[in-house]
DNA sequence: TCTGGGGTCCTAGGACCC
DNA sequence: TCTGGGGTCCTAGGACCC
């Protein structure tokens, strides 16, 4: 049926939070830069340069500050509606030129280019187009499974002879040996710092090891992912392109606070305002849920503090979507594992159990959907979406700033929000 | 003083049923 | 009082990803 071998390409933004600022604050460019997770902990995303400066990802921000001064590398807080509106604009190049793309997270498509006539040219045009739309530099791998797609990525990106386009599949086979013999085998998609110290004691330290392994002995001492894994960096395809995204099964919202707090009111104001989030995201895909999962702790870090943490599920009567409905059964459960005495750092709810809104099962304690809640949730989703979240909510996310996300240095959303458009003054 | 958030999949083990 | 094995469902926890 399939005269073509399958052949896949990942696309892969390089340094994107640091490219999308740069993009818009000129200033940056070239220059060492680093971007902050929520409340301004970590570094999560750094510029070519601050990698240069040896700025390790996931570093707390207050143990690196002082070299940040010293090196003048910038400091911005996360600004996601500007990487998700750059990330959408990239996925519509990639969508414009191939007819199978799976956007695989915020800065990452993986493409079917099986049965292209010139692959890799096909790669380097596609860079070219993104760098010529969004001004995005972005690296292409491609090989015959997703697994080799990615490893042919990280070639692409270490080895700038490639001029950031790897095809794996046009490689011989002996160079493809001396490769997967040059890099240890966490550089596999999927093998993370665990199994590579467990797969280290079975003595497969290489790519190449873990390429040559026997797949069943793989299965029997680790499990069916890494087996799947190993038939992959054969060239075997044992995972396809998912280009419709599957409904969520679980949706989380979760937040440290600016400042720790005591005061169950602050605790309560979080949660609400979580709940509200997430139970958006359950009707923006149609769905509804059976539980709602409450959590809330303390700041591990702080390990003289004493420390409190405790999570609970309050299930519902009838699955439902209604931000007052999950709202009630949030503070069930808040009230339920709040502790007074405790300096709070964080709260956080799950919503689970997650079914598509007319599927569920028909018996004696079902009621009929409420058509009337149905119609005011999806009001208010449409006004929220026109004039920006938020603008209205249920009274109790109504918040004082106590438990707020810091966001100190955060850029302007330059392409989401009129008012925060970028302005070019011509003299 | 200051240390992210949101997801998936798999496995082991317990409860329960026949 | 003695006693089996298999299947299913659920949950907690671990590993991975970005």
């Amino acid at each position: 049926m399939d005269e073509h071998k399958r052949l896949y390409a990942l696309v892969d933004a390089n340094n994107f939070y640091a490219t999308c600022e740069s993009i818009f604050d000129p200033r940056l460019q070239g220059k060492s830069l680093v971007v902050l997770s929520n409340n301004d902990g970590c570094i999560v995303a750094r510029s070519a340069e601050a990698k240069a400066h040896g700025i390790p990802m996931g570093a707390p921000l207050h143990e690196w500050r002082d070299f940040c001064d010293f090196t003048g590398t910038e400091i911005k807080s996360s600004n996601y509606a500007l990487y998700g509106d750059m990330s959408r604009r990239m996925l519509s190049v990639l969508q414009d030129n191939c007819e199978r793309v799976e956007s695989y997270s915020i800065d990452e498509s993986f493409l079917d280019l099986t049965g292209q006539s010139d692959p890799t040219q096909m790669g380097y045009f596609l860079r070219s187009e993104v760098r010529r739309r969004t001004k995005i530099t972005c690296g292409v791998g491609i090989g015959p499974t997703k697994t080799l797609a990615k490893f042919a990525n990280m070639i692409a990106k270490k080895q700038p002879w490639y001029g950031g386009v790897f095809n794996i599949a046009d490689q011989p086979h002996d160079f493809i040996t001396n490769l997967f013999e040059a890099y240890p085998v966490n550089e596999v998609w999927g093998v993370g710092n665990r199994l590579k110290k467990s797969l280290e004691a079975h003595g497969i330290k290489t790519v190449l090891d873990l390429a040559t392994a026997d797949p069943k002995l793989i299965r029997t001492h680790f499990n069916v992912v890494l087996e799947k894994t190993v038939r992959e960096l054969w060239g075997e395809p044992c995972l396809s392109l998912e280009e419709v995204a599957p409904d969520k099964q679980q949706i989380m919202a979760s937040r440290s606070f600016g400042q720790t707090t005591t005061n169950p009111k602050d605790l309560a104001a979080a949660i609400a305002n979580h709940v509200s989030r997430a139970a958006e995201k359950l009707r923006a895909q149609n769905s509804q849920c059976q539980y709602v999962y409450v959590m809330l702790r303390t700041n591990p870090f702080r390990e003289k503090d004493p420390q409190y943490r405790r999570s609970t599920i309050v299930p519902l009567a009838v699955p439902s979507s209604d931000t007052r409905v999950l709202l009630k059964a949030a503070m069930v459960g808040l009230k339920e594992i709040f502790k007074s005495g405790y300096r709070y750092h964080k709260a956080g709810i799950m919503l689970s159990g997650i079914s598509q809104v007319g599927v569920q099962q028909a018996d004696l304690f079902t009621e009929i959907r409420d058509e009337k809640s149905d119609r005011l949730m999806s009001t208010i989703d449409q006004i929220n979406q026109r004039f920006g979240r938020g603008t209205l909510h249920v009274a109790s996310t109504d918040l004082t700033s106590q438990w707020k996300m810091r966001q100190d240095l955060r850029s302007p959303s330059y392409t989401t929000n009129w008012k925060e458009l970028p302005v070019v003054i011509a003299n």
